[in-house]
DNA sequence: TTTCGGTAGATTGTTGACAATATTCATTCT
DNA sequence: AGAATGAATATTGTCAACAATCTACCGAAA
């Protein structure tokens, strides 16, 4: 009874609404949707096989979660975050980071130490061999997983909410995966300070070092020469991939 | 011409959607929809005199933004901030407190100083007169927008609105009002400490300062034997106001 | 009396249709 | 040629109806 026990399961869990806004957002956070994509309703009620209505609620999820823009009587854009907007994001997860660190340092058990020390490891060992930028890389899914473990065996839920609500966003940002994968053996040092002050139950320690982690990642995002610098005053940019007209002068 | 113009802006940037979001929100904050409390489609519906399409999407927002929860063909209840929960939010609210003192406390403008300072004079003179403990109290909402400013002038956005969703989600948590208001020459003091430090341009002493401030408000609200203890193992809890059969044995 | 089963009512989930608005493109005038 | 005007198309906003599910109530059997 075990597969209809699920199947029950997830026929109570999942509305329709539920399912399309999962799957939107899979779309966007795997590039399939690109940021500054219109996305119409039609085409996508077409698409997933369902009416209008579960993907305009959806839309709306998508929405209060900073992951598409919705204007009225003109549609909905994958949002795309602009540098400044992604600089601040970055202030926040320097925040949130240095904070998680300093207080698993204090209470991290052997088992989690295991499994950050495991995880360590293989990235060295990833080092060593080649490795590529795309947002597939073994590399890169390891170093996210790396810090979302990190934050959340701190077992403050509405932390690690915020958490992965700033890697979401931070995704639709252009540079960062750029950025992300150049100075992989950087990167991988500083991971390997992250666990000794935390594996030495060093609160500051592993906070500081955190902390600088994060900004060191912004900083690198920062010199990065990728996209042309973004007009001021705006707070959102649409890429070539949909031509907008603005509608006003 | 101006009133037609900003009619237009009006209809422009409001959609019906947008429109009940925002009355549905106000009517929790402001505690006319207790938290608890079954929230039914056509009820609202009728009494905002749209259709139950935009009531729909606006309930999709809410619950994104953490201030209902959605059970699947049970319908929508304001959501009720159990006490773990609670806490956990006040530890982000310290951790959000003590980053925005620490940056405001080494840009902070003369006139933004002035500006806190005549808060607190106005708090303290509120204190020598009689004060009682609602939500409209006016050293309540004095209260609110002391640090509500404080995060604000920070200028980092995603902070803001960090902050201002955590105190959303706060005043939905029943014993926060009541212990909030118990104590309020204690914190008249410490809003006085946290602005001199601001001040001083001391950045650790603010930061400590706000920092403290928001854990002994966690600490008041968790000594404050208001409502009786919560059933473990439940991360919501459901008040009187709506009598809920669990559909689970 | 209590429990099981079933029916009636209410509420949510989903859909399709219609209205309102924006975009596109051809046409006309300067 | 270029700009402005207007119709045609496409897309979003809103609504009302239908289907599916849950809740409440009542009666019958143990």
């Amino acid at each position: 009874m075990s597969a209809s026990q699920s199947t029950i399961a997830l026929l109570q869990a999942h509305s329709l609404t539920s399912a399309v806004h999962a799957e939107i957002e899979r779309l966007i956070l795997c590039g399939d949707l690109a940021p500054g994509a219109k996305l119409t309703e039609a085409m996508l009620a077409d698409r997933l096989g369902v009416s209008r209505g579960p993907i305009r609620e959806a839309f709306r999820i998508l929405e209060e979660a900073g992951l598409v823009k919705l204007e009225k009587n003109r549609g909905v854009f994958v949002r795309s975050i602009p540098l400044d907007e992604a600089m601040e994001i970055y202030d926040l997860r320097a925040m949130v980071d240095e904070s998680a660190g300093r207080q698993l340092a204090e209470r991290i058990t052997p088992e989690q130490l295991k499994e950050l020390r495991s995880m360590v490891e293989q990235m060295e060992r990833l080092v060593k061999d080649g490795h590529n930028t795309s947002a597939s890389d073994p590399y890169h899914l390891l170093n996210l997983a790396f810090h979302d473990r990190i934050v959340e065996f701190v077992g403050n839920r509405k932390l690690i909410d915020l958490y992965r609500r700033l890697v979401k966003e931070l995704s639709l940002f252009r540079r960062v995966n750029l950025a992300d994968g150049q100075q992989i053996p950087v990167s991988v040092q500083e991971h390997r300070a992250i666990l000794k002050a935390i594996a030495a139950g060093d609160a500051d320690g592993a906070g500081r070092a955190l902390r600088a982690h994060v900004l060191e990642s912004k900083q690198r995002t920062l010199n990065n020469p990728a996209s042309p610098a973004m007009p001021a005053g705006r707070t959102d940019t649409a890429p070539a991939s949909a031509t907008r007209k603005p509608r006003h002068a």
